[in-house]
DNA sequence: AAATATAATGCATTATTATGCACGTTTTAA
DNA sequence: TTAAAACGTGCATAATAATGCATTATATTT
């Protein structure tokens, strides 16, 4: 049997039932529970299913509302947006990324709390939009629909002009010697600027970001004054960073 | 049973009931309390559910999604929006107000539509993010709120510089006398700012906008290229815009 | 076809997650 | 106020997952 044969089969499963078993299936294939996972690692890179322990689920029909996104690993990045909300303070002008971390961190910011914050964020405006002491300036630009952000000249030219008390950044990779790395190069250009603008910065990544690189290089960990993830700060996962004398959170 | 199916087993109970109980629940699923206890905290975390002592409470309704936007006389915009969609040609340089009248009319844009559009208003935004072929620059600013719309001088500049083809324009109020008028002084400015950017204007109205006055002009009906709304252009109620001249469908 | 590279798979080991139990603490209700 | 019930926490155990490595299968090149 194909690899592709089997991905197949397994995305029929999700016909009869809604969930698939790891260990079932690896019985019904007559293969090794491995295989299965790796299969399932495949099919959630592609955005079709969810893994879970034990298991996986048909991801759901995500266009549904084109306004709803469909945030994964949500429980972990509700875990670090919680964390991260300790570093806010009052009437501090803020400068916010964009990525669901930092979505799922602003869904956490208590309803009046009253600051100003720049974003170029479709997807966090809305979010901030509902509160009311938060002035909330977008700033403006040329969309890049897959990551729902303003990029180009503008973006950088009025990033130039605004000094932040603090930022908080969400991350493509983040590695222990490369520090901050992207994918895009455009957005690698913005968060250097944002970075550059904020007095404090504060990055929020799950666990998967970290111990990865990225073609463009961001900042480096020096320039990071605290890291926030869901895991606790003496996690084994993450020692090279505090080895390295990261701000772990 | 994985631990998102028994999440999903408690959400479901709610259905039968505003209450669970922990004990029912751990003798039904036959697993410890511990579990049940535990599963509470993790949709508590998630926002979903309330605890008390002995079981929960689903949160009510809190959970609609803040980016649904609810469009009242959602059908009569529907008819405005289809008559608007002859004015559109591929490759056409296109300012987008805000409001739903604009926002049902975008959902009716072919998704393969090419063209480059700047808009100040955040739904507009997200909603044409879907659109592939629609190169989509966002005006940046400060957000106000109830409109969804960015206002301030650097919406102003950011028009002042750009030339477009063609303004679908959204109205508070349009007057045969008057013209069009809005309620905010500072959207009033914009809207004239992008009229002046544009070659053609185009009303978009539905008809209980039609015959009334807002505080801030914005511009004459000799200014307005074509008026559309769900109404037939021999429509008695819009005879006056008719007598006077002004180009309606 | 043979040789080589590349990908897929299974196995062993280690890490992570889920669960139940014990025990001390908090809450409820009489 | 007190006793019973419910809760939270730490710990042990078992289940599941990830990782590195060896082996086999498949694809590519010569």
């Amino acid at each position: 049997m194909l690899k592709k044969e089997r991905h197949q089969f397994i995305m029929d499963k999700f016909k009869d039932a809604d969930k698939v078993n790891t260990i079932d299936l690896a019985l019904e294939l007559e293969i090794s529970e491995d295989t299965i996972r790796r299969d399932f690692n495949e099919l959630h890179n592609k955005g079709l299913i969810e893994k879970v322990y034990g298991g996986a689920f048909l991801v759901k029909d995500k266009s549904r509302n084109i306004f709803d996104i469909n945030i994964v690993n949500e429980d972990k990045k509700i875990i670090v947006g919680q964390k991260a909300l300790s570093f806010l303070r009052e009437g501090q002008v803020i400068i916010m990324t964009g990525g669901t971390t930092n979505l799922s961190f602003c869904k956490l910011i208590p309803i009046d709390f009253s600051a100003t914050i720049y974003t170029y964020s479709l997807p966090i405006a809305m979010q901030l939009s509902q509160h009311p002491n938060i002035e909330l300036i977008f700033i403006g630009g040329k969309l890049q629909k897959n990551a729902m952000v303003t990029v180009g000249i503008d973006v950088v030219q009025v990033l130039s002009k605004i000094k932040a008390d603090v930022c908080f950044i969400g991350v493509s990779s983040l590695d222990v010697n490369q520090g901050l790395t992207e994918m895009g190069y455009e957005v690698s250009i913005i968060k250097k600027e944002m970075i550059n603008a904020s007095d404090k910065v504060i990055v929020l990544a799950t666990s998967d970001k970290i111990n990865g690189k990225m073609p463009h290089k961001v900042c480096g960990l020096d320039r990071i004054d605290a890291i926030v993830t869901e895991l606790s700060p003496a996690s084994p996962r993450i020692k090279n960073f505090a080895d390295a004398g990261a701000r772990l959170f």
